[in-house]
DNA sequence: CGGCATGATTTGAA
DNA sequence: TTCAAATCATGCCG
């Protein structure tokens, strides 16, 4: 509280006059007194008054109402006022948009942690993905949501500061503002001077929410980045994911080539995404191939864990149902031990044209 | 910490 | 576009 009132007076005093002048009579008296009044002894009585209680100063100001010599200081003043005046027109009266901070306005615009609800945010977090895409595989769902919520963490802090600092800002105003409407019964201040001290304290305030939007625009890239970076980022799948896949591989490693369909089966089996299951079979195929002893147990384990599954599902189903598992067991166990590889394989299957291509054996 | 495993990215061919 | 192959970068284990 005692802060405030100093920094009321301090901002008061920008109007043209020091706090001392209006604050203190016994100063005013020495002053008009003794113009050769040490200035040192004046500010010592000016750092004294703000270290006053409230009620003190209340007193004081009171008395200074009172005072007989209250209309000869006000004119003096008045003359003082006239001087000074001069001196400050002109000084800052307009006012024109910070270019910083419409830009700054504009980002957080863009990045949807400004402007209406739910649906900027989404939309920067769309923009985001977009520009995380273009490369092959660029569909995380996983990392996009996280994204979403890390964003809306930012955007809902921001609002809260914002709406601190405008209510801070507004209190402030009015508390000044009665402050002057106060002053004027002891000093000329005329309206202008009221409005030009509320823009100061504006422009006060904006320059602090400047440094909260550019905090936030930091947060923001600060987050885009790690968003980005996190594609790169290696994790590896779950045990289950992979058995999975290696499944799927094994029992057709004639022809390890999943279709699309069969892709998205498969992701939506792991959880993960469409590209990462094509990465997983890219990857598998040339390292199984380069070197197939080493993943023979590999494969033997899973040619006998897909027959046994084989197995109890068509003990499950009674023998109506036809073998409608074309590329299964058989294959996978027709694997086990021999030289298998998959140098047959179907290309560009999606145009219907079935071109046969040799591959090298290894 | 070193070295292998493994998911992701890059490059170039078809 | 898809794929093979090479390469990168991180995870993980001894």
């Amino acid at each position: 509280m005692d802060d405030q009132t100093r920094m009321l007076a301090g901002l008061a005093g920008l109007g043209g006059l020091s706090q001392g002048d209006v604050g203190d009579p016994d100063s005013v008296r020495k002053q008009l007194g003794q113009p050769q009044q040490d200035i040192g002894d004046i500010l010592q009585q000016i750092m004294a008054i703000t270290d006053e209680s409230l009620d003190e100063a209340q007193a004081r100001k009171h008395a200074l109402n009172c005072h007989r010599m209250k209309p000869a200081l006000f004119s003096v003043l008045c003359e003082i006022k006239e001087k000074t005046v001069l001196s400050i027109r002109g000084i800052q009266d307009e006012d024109p948009p910070d270019p910083q901070i419409m830009r700054l306005d504009n980002m957080l615009l863009a990045e949807g942690v400004s402007g209406p609800e739910k649906g900027g945010g989404s939309a920067a977090a769309a923009a985001a993905a977009a520009a995380a895409g273009g490369s092959p595989g660029a569909d995380g769902g996983i990392e996009h949501s996280d994204y979403r919520a890390k964003l809306a963490q930012i955007r809902q802090i921001y609002h809260s500061e914002l709406e601190k600092y405008e209510q801070a800002c507004s209190e402030f105003t009015n508390h000044v503002m009665n402050l002057l409407r106060e002053q004027s019964r002891t000093r000329p201040i005329s309206p202008k001077e009221i409005e030009r001290m509320v823009a100061i304290i504006h422009r006060k305030f904006s320059s602090i929410q400047m440094q909260l939007k550019q905090s936030t625009c930091e947060a923001v890239m600060i987050l885009r980045s790690r968003f980005l970076d996190a594609r790169r980022k290696r994790r590896n799948f779950n045990k289950q994911a992979t058995e999975v896949l290696n499944e799927y591989f094994y029992s057709h490693l004639s022809n390890p080539y999943p279709s699309e369909e069969a892709k998205e089966e498969l992701a939506k089996k792991c959880a993960i995404t469409v590209s990462q299951v094509s990465n997983w079979f890219g990857n598998k195929r040339i390292r199984y191939k380069k070197n197939i002893g080493k993943f023979q147990e590999e494969a033997n384990l899973y040619a006998v864990k897909t027959a046994v599954d084989a197995a109890s599902v068509s003990a499950q189903a009674s023998q109506a149902n036809s073998p409608a598992t074309p590329n299964s067991v058989r294959l996978g166990g027709l694997c086990i031990g021999g030289r298998m590889t998959f140098n047959l394989r179907l290309s560009r299957a999606r145009t219907g044209v079935v071109a046969m291509r040799q591959d090298s054996s290894y």
